[in-house]
DNA sequence: GACGTTGCTGAAAGCGCTTTCTATCTTATC
DNA sequence: GATAAGATAGAAAGCGCTTTCAGCAACGTC
């Protein structure tokens, strides 16, 4: 394994020079570049990693801290977010390393990856509202971007989707189709995302007149089993809904299970809308009936988010994002039935 | 940021011996290090990750190279190995790297991250047959474990599940119920495990005296979409499937809803059997015709080959490992229609 | 011919740890 | 009381890179 010592006694050369002339300083002779750069092709050469960080005192690495609770639901949405990130990132030769840490010791575990230099900043997943690994991040002065957003009192980075908007703007259609009872089946109460739904929801309904019913509303987990057993006994209510808002595919599945499972029919009795991630192994479009969704494609947010912290470690100041989602209109909704 | 000599300046002891106290080397006396202890507690010190990673030669890190074909499909089992995988090493005080890769180069990226210190071993997915990756490693004679097998001539460590015999038992199970036209849906050709259970099915095959049937096998990506597709080809088929045997639950929801279109029942009549990788957000249990499965949690492949990969990187050798697969039969497999 | 310039390269000082080798002080041993 | 052994701590050499500072030609300029 050659090192950078041997590399220069071979080419005659001191270790500064090769270094410059790997690194693409101006200050070299362009000729010197050639010989230099041939013989490390050549012999082999790469730079350790461990040295250059420690002179250098960048990571070229940012950090992920997985939420470790052994009962908690893996999101399958996660796998597509991280092929976004991770190909950006790879692009501009950044590593991403990734922990896993139960929430309550999460803060420590963000503070020992950002003071031994593991990495130069953070991508924030799951966030929660008033979520205290921002404010601690904050008071660090340590790079991160937020994949949602979480109401802290600073600026900060994050890029979001329009999930106040989209839900609205789902809630809206469902009224113009003229129907008065519409679930929800929506995702843990503490998600930053579940609230930002919630309130657009209610927001159309205010604009409609229409009542809140806690008993069709439903914040939990993102499963099919959820799904299918709250639509389940939603269903079975002396007035069951006419429609249902699902904040996940997964969700919307489970509701076609127990809408189907009734002898209803999707549409038809019962008017689905969901949202929907894009996730490349199961789509809405391809339900039994093509459902109608809010549309935000997730890899997207990796994409980008990628870009944004990357400049936040370049120092090019705080940005947030907010992303339009589409509302998408097939054929699970309709007017209620009479 | 309190570093060693700030930490040994400040209890008037050398860099030395404050790194033998709170790295547990005997030869220090137990007040100095409780002393030692106290000290780097208050001054909250954290070790510099690289200036270790550079005095000690390793990374305490393992890596991952997603592939980055942009058309391929994330797979949502992804998220789940990962969570097992992530947990097991960050109980280690291990990290894990990841990083994307087109196929063609990732040897080059594999190399990369082995000779720049980056990390002490790999992980190894998506393994095809006579995958290049583990020859170039095995010539690199670095540490790694594969999820899956892939027909190296040379030992080396893997974490498999037994897909051979589960396919095997699952066509079995079909047989004697009396099905004698059976489709395949199975993954991609040239993915490892496709190849073992084709060769399980075709060795039940064999052994009830039953023919191989090209029009009702494919091979292919593992989409809900295709499941769909081929399943309806199938079904419009002069002589349909009466069972069939999917390679993964996304693609066992796309054949239940051909099934459910042609406006036949799952177990009535057609059998379907699935592989399942107990994702935790859908279960096979919950299918609206609870479906027979072959089972093997793709969690605990995360967790038992963080345990391979540590002990191969400490120089306890090559291990490999088959995990039993359970036939797990519900209600989706019946005899055949008369 | 003295004097800036410009272009290129080398010496050497870190970056923050670990670890070997050495030094000192105690204590046990005869 | 001399000596060996044991316990503990320090000095210093690296680990492999980057980067500052200095140095040396060669060149044009007055």
């Amino acid at each position: 394994m050659a090192n950078l010592k041997a590399l220069a006694d071979h080419l005659g050369l001191s270790q500064a020079t090769v270094s410059r002339a790997l690194n693409g300083y101006e200050t070299v002779n362009a000729d010197t570049r050639k010989r230099v750069e041939a013989a490390a092709r050549q012999l082999n050469y790469r730079p350790n990693t461990a040295a250059r960080r420690l002179a250098t005192g960048r990571a070229n690495a940012v950090g992920i801290v997985m939420p470790a609770e052994d009962g908690r639901l893996v999101d399958p949405h996660f796998a597509d977010f991280l092929a976004g990130l991770t190909r950006t990132l790879a692009a501009r030769d950044i590593d991403i390393v990734m922990t896993a840490s139960p929430r309550e010791t999460s803060i420590a575990t963000y503070r020992r990856f950002a003071s031994t230099g593991k990495v130069d900043g953070f991508v924030i997943s799951f966030p929660k509202r008033n979520d205290p690994r921002i404010e601690d991040l904050l008071d660090l002065a340590f790079p991160f971007v937020v994949h949602g957003q979480c109401g802290a009192t600073r600026p900060y980075s994050y890029y979001d989707i329009d999930n106040e908007g989209a839900f609205a703007r789902a809630t809206e259609l469902l009224c113009q189709l003229g129907h008065q009872r519409i679930g929800v089946l929506n995702g843990e109460p503490d998600a930053m995302f579940t609230v930002q739904r919630r309130s657009g929801i209610a927001r159309a309904r205010r604009s409609f007149g229409l009542p809140e019913d806690p008993a069709l509303t439903v914040e939990g987990p993102m499963t099919e089993e959820a799904g299918f057993r709250e639509m389940s006994r939603m269903l079975s209510l002396p007035l069951p809904p006419t429609a249902i808002l699902c904040s996940s595919m997964i969700l919307a599945l489970g509701a076609q299970r127990a809408i189907r499972e009734a002898g209803l029919g999707i549409g038809r009795d019962v008017s689905v809308i969901s949202h929907d991630d894009g996730l490349s192994s199961l789509k809405t479009e391809n339900f039994s009936v093509p459902l109608t969704v809010t549309r935000a494609p997730i890899r997207q947010a990796g994409t980008r988010i990628a870009g944004m912290l990357t400049d936040l470690i370049d120092g090019r100041g705080v940005q947030t994002h907010t992303a339009p989602v589409d509302l998408i209109v097939r054929g699970s909704t309709a007017p209620p039935p009479k």
